[in-house]
DNA sequence: GGTTGATCATTA
DNA sequence: TAATGATCAACC
C-alpha cells in the first residue's frame, strides 16, 4: 500500500473524497499529523479542534473558518466522531448555532440544522482518554445522509426547541429537551452574551446556543452502518 | 462577537 | 459513569 498524501484541494466528486478518506483508516493520528508536516499535541485539552482540523487538511477542505459545508460544491459536510472501543460515540456531535432571533417564516426544510446534515462524510476516530492522542487509530469513514425516519426524528426535536426559542422560553430550554437533536450553549465563555427573544417578547442577552446531536442518534447511525458492512 | 473545529470537567 | 453545561483556539 502507497503511503496516502494530503489532498491539495476539494476532490471534485464524492467517490474521490469517499475514497481518500478510506486510505486513511487504519493510520494513527501521529502518523497522519507527521506525514502532513504538523506536530501534534499532547491532548486535546487546549487544542478541541485539532483532529478536525487535521482531517481537514487530509481530505483537501479548506482549513479554517468558513461560513459553508467544507466540500460546497459536493454539498458535504465532514465531520469527525471520537468513538470508544466498540465503535461508539464518545462525544455529542456539534451542528450549527442556534438562531435566536429573526425565526419568522423558518421551517424544518429550510432550517440550517436540516441543510448541514442533508450529506455528512462521518470519520470514526478512536476518542478514549487512556490512549494517547498521537497513537489514536482513524477508523473507516461512513458517507450518510438522512433517510425518512432520522429526518423525521430531528425534525421534530428542531421543531420543539425552535417554538421554546421563538416564544421567548430559550432559557427554559435545557439540553434534556429533545430526544435526539438537543440545545446546549456554544460559547468562548459564559461572558460571551448574545441577543435573543425574553419572555414578554423584549429583546434580552443570552448565552449563544448550538444544536447537537446526541450520541444515540449517532450510534445508531454508525451501528446502520456497521451493520451493512457485515 | 461570530464563525469554524469540537472536547472538557463538574455534577447528578 | 454518563450527560449537561462550560469552555478552548484560530480566524475575521
Amino acid at each position: 500500500m502507497p503511503i496516502p498524501a494530503p489532498l491539495p484541494c476539494a476532490p471534485e466528486t464524492e467517490a474521490l473524497l469517499l475514497a481518500q478518506a478510506q486510505r486513511l483508516s487504519g493510520y494513527t493520528l501521529g502518523e497522519l499529523a507527521s506525514l502532513a508536516g504538523i506536530a501534534t499535541p499532547e491532548d486535546l485539552k487546549r487544542d478541541k479542534g485539532w483532529i478536525g482540523i487535521l482531517l481537514e487538511i487530509w481530505l483537501g477542505a479548506s482549513a479554517g473558518s468558513r461560513p459553508e459545508q467544507d466540500f460546497a460544491a459536493l454539498g458535504v459536510e465532514l465531520k469527525t466522531i471520537p468513538v470508544d472501543g466498540q465503535g461508539r460515540p464518545l462525544e455529542t456531535t456539534f451542528v450549527c448555532v442556534a438562531p435566536l432571533t429573526g425565526n419568522s417564516g423558518v421551517t424544518w426544510e429550510t432550517s440550517h440544522v436540516r441543510h448541514k446534515l442533508k450529506r455528512v462524510l462521518w470519520v470514526p476516530v478512536e476518542g478514549e482518554r487512556s490512549i494517547p492522542l498521537a497513537r489514536r487509530r482513524v477508523g473507516s469513514p461512513l458517507l450518510w445522509s438522512p433517510d425518512e425516519e432520522e429526518d423525521r426524528q430531528l425534525r421534530l426535536d428542531w421543531e420543539e426547541l425552535m417554538d421554546m426559542i421563538v416564544l421567548g422560553q430559550v432559557e427554559r430550554i435545557t439540553a434534556r429537551h429533545g430526544e435526539f437533536l438537543q440545545l446546549r450553549p456554544k460559547a468562548a465563555n459564559a461572558r460571551a452574551l448574545t441577543e435573543a427573544i425574553g419572555a414578554q417578547g423584549q429583546p434580552i442577552l443570552t448565552l449563544p446556543r448550538g444544536f447537537y446531536l446526541k450520541k444515540n442518534f449517532t450510534r445508531a447511525l454508525l451501528e446502520r452502518h456497521f451493520l451493512l458492512c457485515r
